[in-house]
DNA sequence: GGATCCTTCTTCTTCTTC
């Protein structure tokens, strides 16, 4: 039976993000069928708390002011222009790696502190610039979360996400090296691999079919004159098009490409910063957001075309804008409080 | 050697009617 779960089609219940905790697998799973779907899924959703969205919404106007709700997000598309449309590819670069692609994968390690670079990275750019909206929908569900799991549960929670990530990106690593991907063995069957990431890695394995030549795995990049980092999770072809690939674990599925909140423009900051760096004699257009579910389920993979790459590309200098500017509003803060 | 850095994640919402 195949059972519509939030776009995405699922096995049966117990493979549905919505319906299964990972605590406990519930044992009207049986006898349930699809006209009952939506009643479970509201019964089986619904917190364990004494709050009504009413105390919810009374907290929240209490902490954060009341909600305006005469602001829809998507009504007013972001039309901001960057002050400065700093390029996205180079033109002396080629785009073409043929020559170059027979080689192993590279693997630039951060070197911090030296020559006293203190250049800021991706990820906090991104985290500093968040608009107040997201800010507001993550304290929220943070809040939340504490109500339900005390701050205790919280932070083993959250330690637990972290390491299960981690986990996933070092066996995939280890998976690119050993050209595992290539030879499209199956990695989930293998027996070496921690239990913890098979879900995972069985999820992407239908992903990992259609990735071939890889470049860089696990890589540092740096845009010589825009002067920001990161590390870069993989470089290669999925599909024959040459990709930065950023991957991902999720306990939510993410079906669309918006599910994936600031994800692309982290991914077009990797690439731009790759293709300004002197490092890479290379460069990358086009990028893929892989979502794996451990499960088992297969991920979402989110192409992101050359159009699509400039046009985050340009949401990335905006937030790089930002970041700058609170920067330096802070530095002359500092400055005129010591003075 | 210890401290810090880069990552790893987390958000978007609501009912009502076939």
């Amino acid at each position: 039976m195949l059972i519509q779960c939030t776009s995405r089609p699922v096995r049966n219940f117990s493979a549905c993000h919505c319906l299964s905790s990972p605590k406990r697998r519930s044992s009207y799973s049986l006898a349930v069928s699809e006209r009952y779907s939506s009643l479970v899924k509201s019964v089986m959703s619904s917190r364990v708390s004494s709050q009504t969205p009413d105390t919810l919404q009374a907290e929240d106007e209490h902490i954060y002011g009341p909600v305006v709700k005469a602001q829809p997000p998507s009504s007013k598309p972001e039309k901001r222009e960057p002050k400065t449309l700093h390029p996205f590819l180079i033109s002396e670069k080629t785009l073409e790696t043929e020559e170059t692609e027979s080689g192993p994968p590279v693997r630039i390690l951060l070197k911090r502190g030296q020559g006293g670079s203190s250049a800021p990275s991706v990820t906090r750019i991104l985290q500093q610039t968040l608009s107040p909206e997201q800010r507001f929908y993550l304290e929220r569900w943070k809040r939340r979360m504490i109500e339900e799991l005390g701050e205790d549960g919280f932070k083993e929670y959250s330690q637990n996400l972290f390491r299960q990530g981690k986990l996933f990106h070092s066996t995939l690593d280890d998976i690119m090296e050993s050209g595992a991907a290539q030879e499209k063995k199956a990695p989930a069957e293998s027996p070496e691999y921690p239990a913890e990431v098979q879900g995972y890695l069985e999820s992407i394995s239908h992903i990992l079919e259609d990735v071939s030549a890889v470049r860089a795995i696990e890589s540092t990049v740096h845009h010589d004159s825009l002067d920001y980092l990161g590390i870069v999770d993989c470089v290669a072809r999925y599909r024959g098009v040459l990709c930065l690939i950023d991957w991902k674990t999720s306990e939510k599925p993410k079906p669309f490409l918006s599910n994936t909140y600031d994800n692309p423009i982290q991914v077009a900051a990797y690439a731009g910063a790759l293709n300004n760096d002197g490092n890479y004699k290379y460069q990358v257009d086009h990028g893929l957001i892989v979502v794996a579910y451990k499960d088992g389920s297969p991920a979402h993979a989110h192409q992101l075309s050359s159009e699509q790459m400039l046009q985050y590309w340009r949401t990335w200098l905006l937030r790089l804008e930002k970041f700058t500017e609170q920067r330096s509003s802070h530095t002359s803060m500092d400055f005129s409080e010591k003075k």
